[in-house]
DNA sequence: CCCTGATTCGC
DNA sequence: GCGAATCAGG
């Protein structure tokens, strides 16, 4: 199996939505967790909170291992030491919610008086013009620019994702494999649960979530008393392709 | 030992 | 580019 467009963009989703290597790697299939790591360094993708374990001080290992005289030749020094480029945390503008409308095609037919945010396109669009946006995590905590920073911020609601069993009751629910450009992503419940699946409803044209998820995922960013706790946006964030 | 991600390096 | 082998750490 190779790493197509859509198993890149599922593991770049659960790997910035939290999930773990093995996690990802068994989502996909046909993987290891190693080949999952791998990729998703090369795709730029890296560290993030990853040991489920407490916040490592210090997790230089990146220096050449001094193997007494195994299999592997001394690897070269190289740049040790390089002053981070820009994988920085920096005030994330709006990574996720920033691009929803990848593509904008010729609205879908069936859409008629459903959709009621979608009567004017642009009007609509919260997020796309929109600057003020925060992003939001995997345990729906706001990614707040330092500036922005609030104590009130506990719920950090712990997200352990169990491992995948084939289960019957997705049958009829929208799998990964059943997403499309019509179908709202906004997952419903976790990768890895038996019951794992997406929303399915007919998009909000120019979204890749049905009206109402478009509420959940695209909200106005509100005055700085009454902000809303926890936004939730799982994994299948928004395309940006 | 279990788990995690990180890194290297032969392919 | 890919990923097994390996390492480092909780």
């Amino acid at each position: 199996m190779s790493w197509t467009e859509e198993r890149t963009a599922t593991l770049k989703r659960m790997w910035e939505g939290g999930a773990t290597a093995t996690e990802i790697a068994k989502e996909l299939g046909e993987v290891s967790r190693n080949a999952v790591i791998g990729k998703a360094h090369r795709l730029g993708l890296k560290s993030r909170p990853s040991p489920v374990k407490a916040a490592e001080k210090s997790k230089k290992k990146a220096e050449p291992k001094a193997k007494p005289a195994p299999k592997k030749a001394a690897p070269a020094p190289s740049e040790a030491a390089k002053p981070a480029p820009a994988p920085a945390p920096a005030p994330a503008p709006a990574p996720a919610a920033a691009k929803p409308a990848p593509e904008a095609k010729p609205a879908p037919a069936p859409q008629g008086p459903a959709a009621p945010a979608a009567d004017t396109d642009e009007a609509a669009a919260p997020a796309p013009s929109s600057p003020r946006i925060v992003s939001v995590g995997p345990g729906g905590f706001l990614r707040q620019g330092p500036g922005d920073q609030q104590p009130p911020i506990p719920p950090a609601p712990p997200r352990r994702l169990v491992p995948a069993k084939p289960d019957p009751s997705i049958a009829d629910k929208t799998s990964l494999l059943d997403l499309s450009d019509k179908v709202c992503r906004w997952p419903m419940g976790h990768p890895g649960e038996p019951d794992f699946h997406f929303c399915g409803e007919p998009v909000n044209p120019g979204f890749p979530y049905c009206v109402e998820h478009c509420g959940r995922a695209y909200q106005a960013q509100l005055p700085r008393g009454s902000r809303r706790p926890p936004p939730p946006l799982p994994y299948g964030g928004p395309r940006v392709r």
